[in-house]
DNA sequence: ATGACTGCAAACTCTTTGCACAACA
DNA sequence: TGTTGTGCAAAGAGTTTGCAGTCAT
């Protein structure tokens, strides 16, 4: 289910939609997110599409995942630590981001958004979609920090 | 119970219980936020202060919100559009956030964060809080974006 | 053929860093 | 008096923008 021509395929269909030119770029860009199927920055997919497409920019990696956001197939994960990530993964789950070295992981825990959403309408604001992030410190970062009482 | 000798006060014993030293810098950045009690971003705090302290730097109020995080007294919010955002109200709260224009406002919804800070825990992380965003767009953005259909 | 998309280069914003001077303790 | 904290200037990271040329349709 999960092919390249396929994934191709769905994507091309999915840009004629709307209109929009099937590029080699916008293909590429796509088969690393699938491959991947982790958080990656703008930089990552840079390196993994440049293997097949030598000579592709940053500005237009950063062009594509903003389109395939609104398509819908990534979402943008804003770490706090470095640069933004960016899922493919589009089924409901949340993340934990190491504080220190930006590191990001899944977490499958059920999240109750409508409370928050319902608030946010109150407040006035028309809601998309609610993101929880534990903020903490990852194995590898604890374990160099090895004064737990000060900074 | 907030008058800005309580407040300075209270800053200058907490600073005095970690050996770091009562600067005019550091009471004036504190009586900022307390004042506001908002969401403020750093060059909103150097605008406020300048008022009373002419000659204020911009890495000196970053420094000191850094200090600030870690006495407890304000939390960092990563909104995602433009600036990060200072916030000194303390108490457990969540945040909507404008896509478009970075407002933010608060949500007063209650948030489980067991489960999720339990699979970071799971995950090989040491979290220290959950937060939970809702990413929208603010009336006043709403209304200019007045095509519902595309972009 | 024509207009969307790309690459290049540069600009831009926000934040941090290095160093000399000032001022708290 | 001895550092810690501050201001200045500049660097740095990440992202966006303008423009000319290319390529999908």
């Amino acid at each position: 289910m999960s092919d390249t021509t396929t994934i191709d395929r769905e994507l091309s269909e999915r840009l004629r939609a709307r209109g929009q030119r099937v590029t080699s770029q916008r293909l590429v860009i796509n088969r690393v997110l699938r491959e991947r199927h982790r958080h990656v920055t703008a930089e990552e997919v840079l390196h993994d599409v440049s293997a097949t497409l030598p000579g592709t920019s940053l500005p237009t990696v950063y062009a594509t995942l903003e389109l395939f956001e609104q398509l819908g197939i990534v979402r943008r994960l804003n770490a706090g630590a470095g640069a933004v990530q960016f899922d493919s993964r589009t089924a409901e789950h949340q993340h934990v981001v190491c504080r220190r070295c930006g590191a990001v992981a899944d977490l499958d825990v059920a999240l109750d958004a409508a409370p928050a959403l319902d608030a946010a309408r109150a407040a006035g604001y028309a809601p998309t979609r609610a993101a929880l992030v534990v903020d903490g410190l990852c194995a590898a970062c604890a374990a160099e920090t090895e004064d737990p009482s000060r900074a």
